[in-house]
DNA sequence: TTAAAAATGAGAATGATTATCAAATCTATT
DNA sequence: AATAGATTTGATAATCATTCTCATTTTTAA
């Protein structure tokens, strides 16, 4: 069972304000000079993720990974496309998205979990820039 | 200007004798039977990776990273799915993830990282136990 | 052969994330 | 509101993949 804290409330507030960006664990520890020790934002955020609360982005392995608010407006199952250069977040919402899921689901009988699904790649406008 | 040596030569062959396989750099180590120290594999793996000769794949960015040679006579590109229950890591390479890849790319003007799609759920076993 | 350029090896450093554990806080029940 | 049991917190240590360092060795082109 999940116990209320002023931390937790904190830290969604926070979330709540910043849902328009996504951040590393240290700048929201930044961002809240501190008041709320890092090893303590890690937890609450790993367990905002498994609530479905927010969402992880991971852009590279070897960078820390970003946190964001997930939007629940937009209410049809989506992927969302991430921008690698720029960091652009763009919801995908198509017909071919829907029949890759049933193909997946039908023919190689794997469930996926489309909340958690994140694609890595080069927006428009980065990918002519080049 | 790169230089040809021995320990150059011995990693690109083993790639080529496991291009069925992506594997960790421990992986690799172990089975060279460490004849090549980590800190040389490491560099000469990044230096395959900028030459294009071989690709890295990111499970989890809490995991180390998989290399695998990039097959160009085939296309070798495929999908993790990632179950999260079991952990299974299952390979998916079909016809229609080349389309939805086309399609996102074409329509969408979206370049996806293939290297980076992890497409986390349910595997057939975990689905079913519930 | 020689000198400059690049690669090597062993170990230290980095940096994000997790683990630890005693102390503090929270919640439901009396 | 007091209590007990469960959960969270805080500070710090541990982990682990990867990168850096730097003196030494190897490679290459002249």
């Amino acid at each position: 069972m999940k116990y209320k804290t002023k931390h937790r409330d904190e830290l969604l507030r926070f979330f709540q304000k910043h849902h328009d960006e996504h951040l590393t664990i240290q700048e929201i520890s930044k961002k809240l000079n501190k008041k709320i020790p890092q090893a303590t934002i890690y937890r609450l955020i790993s367990s905002f993720e498994e609530e479905g609360l927010i969402r992880k982005y991971t852009i590279s392995p070897n960078e820390a990974s970003c946190y964001q608010l997930i939007d629940n407006s937009h209410c049809h199952e989506h992927f969302h496309l991430i921008c690698e250069k720029c960091g652009k977040v763009i919801h995908l919402e198509c017909n071919e998205v829907d029949s890759l899921l049933n193909h997946i689901n039908d023919e190689h009988d794997f469930k996926i979990d489309v909340s958690k699904v994140n694609l890595y790649g080069l927006c428009e406008d980065c990918k002519n820039e080049k």
